[in-house]
DNA sequence: CCCCGAGCAGAAAACGCTTTCTTGTTGACC
DNA sequence: GGTCAACAAGAAAGCGTTTTCTGCTCGGGG
């Protein structure tokens, strides 16, 4: 009848008895110290075997001060971006006998620094997603954070590798290949205001309309969902715009769909591209030609860049910067002759 | 300079000697404890504020005996299905203040039961999600991880919670939906073998043939993901089936692209259907028709459940079924005259 | 034969918190 | 004015580990 007087569960106190030693025996076998008589050390193994013991981790975690649990702030857990990243980033850790803990903040940004907080408190180490704060509010709360990698963010805040995918250039690779493709007219679907990835897309035309000042670019107001593309239907017609940059996959997806369902066809009347490659886009029809992210990639690095932060606090890495590649597929093709806006 | 002589960060005996109390009082204070003097609690929490003092939550744990956290184990984080129940529980959860750690086995069932234990341990419950492990292995081990609520799979052991879909139902709804359309010559393109899921489709069609005995169904091997059902194509036209089953959405656009690529017309040709009404089924060309399972409400109701044995021990929830709901979409359409076996 | 170092295992402190137990004070009631 | 209840805050005992410190025993060398 094995049972432990209080919680119920039994803990190295039961084994040290059932063997006849100290607790603290139990824990040097248990750990692999080999500073034990072998003949004991058996002994204990047997009795923890025949117990079914299994170390309390809360109780290993506050004698040493580490819980092997990593956490990740996501501000979205329902986008496939962070999705992608979170599963890069689980499966790297848990090769390292590591486990995350995810906190979304549900693009609440008033929330994200106190969800930070607690999850960074609980683990060894945080990856902050895409963070919608201020630059300044990050800046402040990344020093209490550490070890601390951001990713699609940079900041000011010493010891803070980021990794960050240049959206700006993959914007500017999709609209030359429209270029090349004859469209003069081009328009861009937004995403979310607060994205700083969205940032970096407008910063990018911004570049391009510079270098070719001939080509026509309207703004449109978005976000990152379907629903963003499959109500931007009119907006895009009423441009006037052949060729359709929109702001990720998944508002492709569903511009296509509405395009489809007013007759238009893509790429024959419309080209249309996403960004990120998300594992969708192969299999639309007509399969999307878009910017491909390592996005799995992303979250494995972000493991190993905080893997480097938690062993040696001085290693201060330096941080990555991913180039997008442009992947051509049907949803592209030649413009038609110039159109003019076109209603219904 | 504030600094705490051992492990850098600051404690409560910090907070405790700079409010001149005791640690105790400064513990109260923190939990709301009204058996302290106002004045006396408003220096405590003066200096708390002024250290910037936060609990840590592990020593927390250990006093209390426990986590406020929850753990999810998954098959395979890739899947949206999984994504979603993640999400729908990680939401609910957070609702009550709880957090939630993941565990991905990567289908290699023999490392679940090892995941679910040190998954457990950690936390205050677990969400078994589809677990791909024997009847017996999860009968044996389901008692030591109590509390504990599975997912698409039952279990003989007591206390243990399941939340279930019905797609047994699912499928044979589907199925008479094609038939309507006058298809007499149906394909089921199956999911991985090991997957519970998979089987309780099997036995629907078993059902529906049994029902229908006029209807000719082909059964072909499968799996779970776009490259299964892009790959099927040549198996479905051998088949001469004109209405296919796909085990699930991403499948069915797998296996739309490819029939497209043959220049095959769906649901001209050949009608598709998939399972799940994944947020992609709606805006795939043609818009896929499908069995819309409830799955973002089953993480939710998994953590409602999680959280009434949780609470009192003694709540024996009876777990509950959950039956999909057919959305007729544009990629279903009446069948053509009877067709022979065609290649390429 | 005695002393000292090495080696091994138990005792105890530490990790950071909560909570019970204890003590000292105050106020009320007889 | 004395006794006792009520109460507030400090002391200390956990929670389940790891790890340092201490002490004991044994073997070898002087």
């Amino acid at each position: 009848m094995v049972r432990k007087s209080a919680s119920g569960r039994i803990g190295i106190a039961d084994v040290a008895v059932k063997a006849g030693v100290s607790h603290a025996t139990v824990s040097r076998v248990m750990n692999g110290n080999f500073t034990v008589d072998p003949e004991i050390a058996a002994r204990v193994r047997a009795a923890a075997a025949e117990l079914k013991y299994q170390p309390n981790p809360v109780g290993r975690s506050l004698a040493l001060g580490k819980t092997d649990t990593i956490g990740i702030v996501v501000p979205d857990l329902a986008n496939p971006t962070f999705q992608a990243i979170l599963r890069g980033l689980s499966r790297a850790a848990a090769q390292d006998g590591y486990r995350v803990l995810i906190a979304d903040s549900f693009e609440v940004s008033s929330e994200e620094s106190i969800l930070a907080g607690e999850a960074r408190r609980r683990c060894d180490g945080l990856v902050l997603c895409a963070p919608r704060m201020s630059d300044a509010e990050l800046e402040e709360i990344a020093p209490s954070l550490r070890p601390l990698v951001l990713i699609n963010r940079t900041t000011a805040a010493a010891g803070v590798p980021s990794l960050v995918v240049d959206y700006g250039q993959g914007v500017q690779d999709i609209a030359e290949h429209l270029v090349d493709l004859g469209h003069s007219r081009l328009a861009f679907l937004a995403g979310p205001p607060r994205s700083a990835s969205n940032n970096l897309r407008l910063q990018g035309l911004e570049a391009f309309k510079a270098a070719h000042p001939q080509v026509q670019v309207t703004m449109l107001e978005g976000g990152s969902d379907f629903n963003t593309g499959h109500e931007a239907v009119d907006a895009v017609l009423e441009s006037g715009a052949t060729g359709i940059l929109a702001f990720n996959d998944l508002v492709a997806m569903g511009l296509m769909s509405g395009l489809h369902e007013r007759g238009l066809d893509v790429p024959g009347d419309i080209s249309v591209t996403g960004f990120d490659d998300i594992p969708f886009a192969k299999y639309t029809t007509p399969a999307l030609t878009t910017a491909a992210v390592p996005i799995t990639e992303l979250g494995e690095q972000a493991w190993h860049q905080l893997r480097a932060l938690i062993r040696n606090e001085e290693s201060d890495a330096p941080g990555s910067r991913y180039q997008p590649r442009l992947e051509v597929r049907a949803s592209t093709g030649p413009a038609k002759a110039a159109r003019t806006a076109v209603h219904g």
